[in-house]
DNA sequence: CGGCGGCTTGATCGGTCTCAAGTACGGTGG
DNA sequence: CCACCGTACTTGAGACCGATCAAGCCGCCG
């Protein structure tokens, strides 16, 4: 909740350079460039990226922990777009501010880029500028499937929608959640009690098993499909 | 944090250049395009342009009429994704296949370029390729701003918001809306009772005048904005 | 002028929110 | 290692908003 995030000390060239060595992420045109030309930036819990309406100077890639990006209502409600993980590029739309505050959900690393850095590549490299595209379709795409979600679904298929979400980018059938329940509440257009209440009866029906209240393990990724559906 | 969502995201893209006047589409390659390569398609009111999952050939622009992007869930509810009006290109995802479903809303006039021939365009001039990535880009705004406004929000939050968002697009103050309170109703995750009892409260509060169901005239925008907003 | 689709209005029901306690958990210091 | 604390999560009771079910009404086009 910083005001000012201090880029100075910590701007300096990553000149590693070359690949994180363990669990590379995907190679396309976009992550070379903040592979190669990224500053690493270092965030704590609950510290602010980028404001809502700031200048945007800088677009980000996550490199470790999660990231959520949301709006304040005027009613103080906050709302929350997305949720970005490892990989994800956040920062990258058009006009001259952000249109929504970024914040750190975990601890987290994020390179950063020059959003005028990566629109001169892509002005010079076919490869960037369709990379820049597809990365902007592929988001759109996921807020599109955002906005049906929220629309007139229930709690139980919201809930299921997002456990397998979330599922889809583990292994095994155990899903880590990153995020608080006033995360997810505020993702799915719920309240807490909801989600709470929604988890419990999933576990009591016998379609998800509890570790903990951050540790879910999926029984029947089935049923919850089917749930998810609008059965 | 002003009713920046009120401001049609496609014509951000567009700020630079003129005012639309009534005829001129906006002036960038991609319009350039459909306008010299597109072939003329009519469509009847509520006749399919393309359906879900059918193989993306063609990309189309918006000439005349209103089209609309949905998906119909398993329990047979529809939920529209998006309105598109005279210059607005959809079809352009990235993906073999179309993820919605289009429909005319009114009957309506398209332009179609196969796909191929913008990626082609694309990839060869860099102009294309940047109003390709600025319209993926605009598209997730108005994605973004979607889903925002249907996670909890009330009825009269939503239905406001339409509103403003279709007053955005007449010089008086005067809506038509080309579509029945049913598709509002998809659109918004409402049901159509609920659009009509909302639309006769803000004209018994006097925040809107029905000249007839589908023509408003908004008495009292700065009123209307306040509720949008969430007050 | 008659019929039909689209819109409005009314009464009731139900799901989710709200308010209010309780409980478990993770972290910290003794 | 344990006691403590604060935060996060769960659970309960009741209210409220929008959905549902059910008529009516309007306007449009034949």
């Amino acid at each position: 909740m910083t005001a000012e995030f201090q880029i100075e000390p910590r701007f300096r060239a990553n000149q590693s350079g070359l690949r994180l060595t363990h669990e590379a992420l995907p190679a396309n045109p976009l992550s070379d460039l903040f592979a190669m030309t990224g500053a690493t930036l270092r965030l704590a819990r609950n510290e602010e990226l980028y404001g809502e309406d700031e200048p945007a100077e800088y677009a980000y890639q996550v490199v470790s922990g999660t990231v959520r990006t949301c709006r304040f209502t005027a009613d103080g409600q906050r709302q929350i777009v997305a949720f970005h993980r490892k990989g994800d590029v956040l920062g990258l739309g058009i006009g001259n501010t952000h249109r929504f505050a970024a914040e750190a959900v975990t601890d987290a690393t994020v390179l950063m880029v020059r959003r005028s850095a990566v629109l001169a590549a892509a002005a010079r490299d076919v490869a960037v500028s369709r990379a820049l595209w597809e990365h902007a379709a592929a988001e759109n795409a996921r807020a599109e499937e955002h906005s049906l979600l929220l629309g007139r679904r229930s709690a139980g298929e919201r809930v299921a929608s997002f456990l397998l979400d979330s599922a889809s980018r583990s292994e095994d059938g155990i899903v880590e959640l990153p995020m608080s329940r006033q995360d997810i509440a505020d993702y799915l257009g719920l309240t807490i009690e909801t989600i709470s209440r929604t988890l419990t009866q999933f576990e009591r029906d016998r379609l998800i098993r509890m570790q903990s209240a951050r540790r879910i393990g999926l029984a029947s990724g089935s049923a919850l499909k089917q749930l998810a559906r609008g059965a």
